[in-house]
DNA sequence: TGCACGATCTCG
DNA sequence: GAGATCGTGCAT
């Protein structure tokens, strides 16, 4: 079965530990432990890109979970972002941290994304992908609320969304 | 056609 | 505490 197509929050908690794995033009391959993922859950969560419908920017959302999900924020910083869930139910897991590289902003930057990862297969991409990890240590994360989601209102600003892995 | 703003980071 | 920097959505 498809991984991706479970819901955003199960997945996001499911992603730590794993490893992003991006290979380069040269061909090198660099792997990083995710350690920071926060969900984002349909088009009633406000603090979701989705909530406001259907849209040129948002509509990768709405494929089966899978695809890499990328946008621009503050003119500078590509935020990497794994679709998931059934078609037509927008939600994705923003990636804030890999390795001891927190803050989604530096992610892009060290995974050198662009637009054109916009619509990615994880399940075919020949330039990155994710890999269960070989040491399988019990996975232990907390929770927390998610960043810069203020403008989302009570109800969902507040919700547990964010998920840090403990090591 | 224009404008305000954002799931951010770095520097001073 | 402010600046960098630009695609997007919504108002004009």
């Amino acid at each position: 079965m498809n991984f991706y197509a479970l819901d955003a929050v199960t997945v996001a908690q499911q992603l730590l530990g794993k490893e992003i794995v991006r290979r380069w033009d040269n061909g090198s391959v660099s792997r990083y432990v995710i350690s920071e993922t926060e969900a984002y859950f349909g088009e009633d969560d406000k603090a979701c890109h989705a909530s406001k419908g259907k849209t040129l920017r948002t509509e990768i959302m709405y494929s089966e979970g899978g695809y890499v999900y990328v946008y621009l924020i503050y003119g500078m910083y590509w935020m990497l972002n794994v679709v998931t869930g059934e078609k037509n139910h927008p939600e994705a897991v923003l990636i804030r941290g890999i390795n001891d590289i927190v803050g989604s902003g530096k992610v892009g930057r060290e995974l050198k994304l662009d637009k054109s990862f916009y619509g990615e297969s994880l399940i075919s991409s020949s330039r990155i992908w994710i890999e269960n990890s070989l040491d399988s240590h019990p996975i232990k994360y907390v929770s927390a609320p998610r960043v810069g989601v203020d403008y989302a209102g009570e109800k969902w600003r507040n919700k547990p969304w964010r998920f840090i892995l403990q090591r």
